[in-house]
RNA sequence: GGCCCCAUGGUCAAGCGGCUAAGACGGCGCCCUCUCAAGGCGCAAUCACGAGUUCGAUUCUCGUUGGGGUCACCA
């Protein structure tokens, strides 16, 4: 059997990465079969329409490297792939359900509905008292001509208990009292989501359904569905939750389903902080799976490794919770493993506000990358270069590299001549810088601290003394040691 | 509240009756070093609790506790 999964996104604009997951799961669970990963747009939700929503998931889908192999943009031989577009093929599998009498027309009142749920004992929750279940023909028929709106609901078993079998949770079971009588169609002629889902699953002939677990209790209400059709039932995936962590004043620790409070969690959100399309989708691969085999222990996948490597068997079944350092580190990992030129197209924005010489880029990146977990540090570590700020001469004391202000000045003062006369190259740079120290028969360090120091303004630098100095250039190298040697004087 | 699910370090997690209970992130320490990183080495830190099954339970069963999910004319 060639393996059919598909992602049902509604489009509410934003692409949370719970939901982003899924996909990613949905897509592996496909491809590491060889089968077709469908998109189907899920915007049965009148109310909650949303321009351009659409074009979110597309981007998305293309940034994190989930490619479909049918859609609404691509088409495909199970379409149209936008529920709107299908409205009409609903109603008829709703209808036909009530012609076997599994489906029943309702014509309760949503304020029917509300006094139900208020009137109800404290503490309990009450679902449809199934009024309109056993209305006479005659009655509804008058009701239909009389132009009530209705709705249409299924007849659930009302005692037994129903189970089915899940590939990660593994067999669920569930009272049948505790299923209510789904609504199929609302008033507005549109399938509930419920519905559409099982009458879209089957026309377009998914065999793994792939969902958050949140539906796993539910999941027997589709099952009636299906069996009502007389169609197969799939083979269902439940993913583990993803969850966030915070703490609040009191210094309590609370898990609860990641929101915006744990931080960012959309994909563009965390696009535009700086985290990397592949990082991303590597570091939500890793949780709540677990690759074993040739593959254990490995923690760096591209989505080819992913293919090959996933299986369902390592799908775990408790939440996890959404850690964004490990998330920044594997970043920063996967900024390590950029070629010159991806690392200088993604820095290439920060070098230009900085204006930054196009000689010192190879420089530059073998200084950053260690340095920087997300490109958006790349101003913040480069700060030094705009201006010098106006910094404390304390910051000539380092005990480890045995300077003091009075070394210090004498450093910069016989610093000077020397760099005046240096080609501004690394080599050359720590070469007279060595010879320096090695003719006033001091450490090193004695003349690269404060060099560096009086050229950046700063303590914390990306590399040393030499490379300071190359970004600065020359001439503004020594125009800043001149003024760090000046204030030294008491000038 | 009913129902469903889950339970190994702070986090992601391996384990699928017998192990000094992997690995990674984070933390800490050391080395390297003109700063900060990176890198190398090392350390600390986990089987929620109580019964039962068994020669032997992290692992199987039951219960307790804790956590999460779900009970819409939302998806």
């Amino acid at each position: 059997m060639r393996i059919r999964t598909r992602f049902a996104p509604s489009p509410t604009g934003f692409m949370h990465v719970g939901n982003l997951r899924t996909a990613l799961y949905e897509y592996l669970t496909a491809k590491h079969e060889g089968g077709s990963f469908v998109l189907r747009i899920e915007d049965t939700d009148q109310e909650r329409y949303v321009e351009g929503a659409t074009q979110v998931i597309y981007d998305t889908l293309k940034l994190a490297g989930l490619t479909h192999d049918e859609g609404p943009d691509i088409g495909g031989d199970y379409g149209p792939y936008v529920q709107s577009e299908r409205k009409d093929i609903y109603k008829p599998y709703a209808e036909q359900l009530v012609k076997d009498g599994k489906a029943y027309y309702c014509f309760c009142s949503k304020e029917r509905l509300d006094s139900l749920r208020q009137n109800a004992p404290e503490g309990t929750v009450v679902g449809y008292d199934r009024h309109c279940r056993n209305l006479s023909s005659e009655e509804v028929e008058a009701n239909l001509k009389a132009g009530l709106p209705y709705v249409i609901r299924q007849k659930m078993p009302t005692e037994g208990e129903s189970t089915y079998t899940d590939l990660v949770y593994g067999d669920i079971t569930i009272p049948n009292d505790e299923l209510d009588d789904q609504i199929l169609i609302k008033a507005d002629g549109f399938p509930t989501y419920n519905f559409a889902n099982v009458i879209d699953d089957h026309t377009m002939g998914i065999t793994h359904v792939v969902r958050g677990s949140e539906y796993l209790s539910s999941t027997p209400k589709y099952n009636a569905l299906y069996e009502a059709f007389g169609w197969d039932i799939p083979t269902y995936i439940h993913l583990p939750l993803i969850n966030g962590k915070s703490v609040d004043e009191e210094g309590n620790v609370t898990v609860s389903k990641l929101s915006k409070r744990h931080g960012s969690t959309g994909f563009f959100d965390l696009v535009n902080e700086g985290f990397l399309p592949k990082a991303i989708m590597n570091y939500i691969a890793l949780l709540g799976w677990c690759p074993s085999g040739e593959y254990e222990n490995q923690e760096i996948f591209s989505m080819e490794e992913l293919i090959k490597a996933f299986d369902i068997n390592g799908i775990s079944k408790s939440p996890s919770v959404f850690d964004y350092d490990k998330l920044e580190w594997m970043n920063g990992e996967y900024i390590k493993l950029m070629d010159k030129d991806e690392f200088l197209s993604n820095a290439k924005p920060y070098y230009d506000e900085l204006n930054v010489s196009p000689d010192t880029y190879d420089m530059l990146e073998e200084l950053l990358k260690p340095r920087i977990t997300r490109f958006t540090q790349i101003p913040e570590k480069l700060a030094f270069m705009k201006s010098l700020e106006n910094y404390d001469l304390d910051l000539y004391e380092h005990k480890k590299s045995k300077s003091t202000k009075e070394t210090a000045l004498d450093a910069l003062e016989s610093a000077i001549p020397v760099l005046e006369e240096c080609d501004w190259n690394r080599d050359a740079l720590g070469e007279a810088i060595k010879n320096l120290a090695e003719k006033k028969e001091v450490k090193n360090s004695v003349i690269m601290w404060p060099v560096r120091i009086a050229a950046a303004g700063v303590a914390v630098t990306p590399g040393g003394c030499s490379e300071v100095l190359i970004l600065l250039g020359k001439e503004e190298s020594l125009r800043r040691i001149n003024i760090g040697l000046n204030r030294l004087k008491g000038n």
